[in-house]
DNA sequence: ATGAAAGCGCTAACAG
DNA sequence: CTGTTAGCGCTTTCAT
């Protein structure tokens, strides 16, 4: 048993470094380096390196990142800022995505919220990057347009979840359109042809980009767009009950909602009525809120969101595993999930 | 206009350092150094002062994080271990707690999600460990009880929302005695007496803590506890729907739901009796789910879990502001949320 | 096959 | 008041 100090505190273990395992295994720092790395191109004895290794193992060598960073002049980060964590369980499934993409290439995720202060959001970027971080993803927790941080160089920084036109910055968004379209094809799958579409009221890209591709989809099917058919609604649970009024006036027979949420208003009016769904109305949903939508009566059919996607696929681009010219809006798909109230 | 180079490429800048501004300033580094981190007690004049602040700014110069880290031995990072980020928005709330209160202090998160995994979860520590991390918050996505990694020292550990009985480590949890008791209070200052409660199949602090404390609000209101009262039923809307049947067999006015889910689907039961919330039976439910407690109809009466707050007590702790004895559990208090529901 | 030494960008004595 | 200098822990030529 070794004393060290007086023994009281227990000291903190003073992290035991390249020289110590040299000093030990009786070689040099540079010896150490080599086997520490697992570096096959340099030669050595098979005796050292057991030796050395022994010594590494037995002292417990970790190496220390931030030394090795330095000399490397690069570190294995990734700064991720977004502009609101709490908000919903959407930003936790990006930060899932691109902290699992980045640890696969041996990046670590360096995170900062910054509820949207401007500030704040400077102050993270500096931060960030006096970390040396590789690069930054700038992620929003719904799809949108933004003014691109007053950044330096944004050709570091890849847009996630949002997108800055006339930027040099990559992004990589939803694909709303298709996804609009899936929805309604989806009803139509089923039989339905006069489908409503309840919109939000938020003017977005998931507003537009949707109701391109419900029309696209009954284009395509070769029935005529209905403009009453649209209703525009708060993208809530308030805004979903509300526009069964409209609903039930119009000559539908099936209903795509902007989100889950409005979806579970529309639910709860059509059972306030004693109709039911989907032999009554048939619903589709979009987001694939799990909460929601895997427990409603019945389940909810709808269109998933990428945003683990959205995520990984920002640390691909990041880390140019994807190449895409400065500039480019990357989109990515959404399935739908089908469950049982599409009829 | 300068050139540099052939002007192709954009260069990577090529990181100012402190010698260019010494330089440029006609000053030394150290100098430099002491104006940059705003040194008050080293003697500089003010025109040096002023002159090598203008050379910064014109040089846009900014600190290296990673050299200053290296040599003073100590960095500016906390690292946050995570079992789930993608399953719940529970798991935001903690990461955002904590990003809040280590920013408040200067300090970063590094964030790595295990999904459970051991294999990964020490990867993730010893990497944490590598960059020098200050400490490390261990965290999961529901209040359970775990056997601490195995980690070197963990007294630079801290727990959230789960504990590890015999160890050093700190931890912070949720109160959920306090929550089960002032979620019965709610009902029972509405007047109702007889309650019933339907709590998880799921063996946990929350199960046995809720239950605790639905039995101190009955005994503190001079009130029998009746076990058939309480009703074991899968946590999520499925066992709210399903519970509904042994509820109506009891001379019950209230329900105090293990969570909201429970309630939402309690709801869906009550509604399709015909029934209504809350005069026909009055509902408290648990986790202040935002997505669904803020819009049921009628809103629902919930007790909240203080996950941002343990996220950022775990930091507080972590870096002794909140000075508490190794090994010892924290428990925060569940506020009552009032909304509709309670009668 | 291995070691000596320079230096990454910065801080902190210590001189002057 | 300000400059010189010695490292922090590590990688990497370049000698030997």
């Amino acid at each position: 048993m070794q004393t060290k100090g007086s023994g009281a505190h227990p000291t903190p273990p003073a992290a035991v470094t390249l020289h110590d395992v040299a000093r030990v295994a009786g070689v040099s720092v540079a010896t150490v380096s080599y086997v520490a790395n697992g570096r096959t191109n340099v030669r050595l004895s098979d005796a050292t390196r057991l030796r050395v290794q022994k010594a590494i193992d037995d002292l417990g060598y970790r190496p220390n990142a931030l030394a090795k960073n330095l000399v490397q002049g690069t570190s294995r980060f990734i700064g991720l800022v977004a502009d609101g964590v709490a908000t919903t369980p959407f930003a936790g499934q990006i930060i899932h995505g691109a902290q699992d993409e980045a640890w696969r290439h041996g990046f670590v995720l360096l995170v900062a919220n910054t509820e949207s202060d401007p500030q704040v959001e400077n102050e993270a970027i500096d931060m960030m990057r006096e970390h040396q971080v590789h690069g930054i993803l700038y992620s929003t927790w719904y799809h949108r347009e933004i003014a691109v941080p007053s950044a330096p160089n944004s050709s570091d920084m890849v847009l996630v979840n949002c997108f800055a036109p006339g930027s040099r910055a990559r992004a990589v968004v939803p694909d709303e359109r298709q996804g609009g379209r899936v929805a309604t094809e989806q009803l139509l799958k089923q039989g339905h042809s006069r489908i409503a579409f309840i919109n939000t009221t938020w003017e977005s890209p998931a507003r537009t980009g949707r109701l391109a591709g419900y029309r696209d989809a009954l284009a395509a099917a070769g029935i005529d767009f209905e403009p009453a058919n649209v209703i525009d609604a708060e993208p809530n649970q308030e805004g979903g009950y509300g526009a069964f009024e409209q609903i039930r006036r119009l000559d539908v027979t099936a209903a795509f909602c902007h989100n889950d949420r409005v979806a579970m208003g529309l639910y709860d009016a059509v059972r306030v009525r004693g109709l039911k769904v989907p032999t009554d109305l048939a619903i589709v949903g979009f987001d694939n809120q799990e909460v929601i939508a895997a427990h409603l009566r019945p389940p909810l059919t709808t269109v998933q969101l990428p945003h683990y996607e959205l995520g990984a696929a920002g640390v691909r681009i990041l880390l140019g595993l994807d190449p895409v010219p400065a500039g480019t809006v990357t989109q990515l798909a959404c399935p739908v999930v089908q469950r049982d109230s599409d009829g």
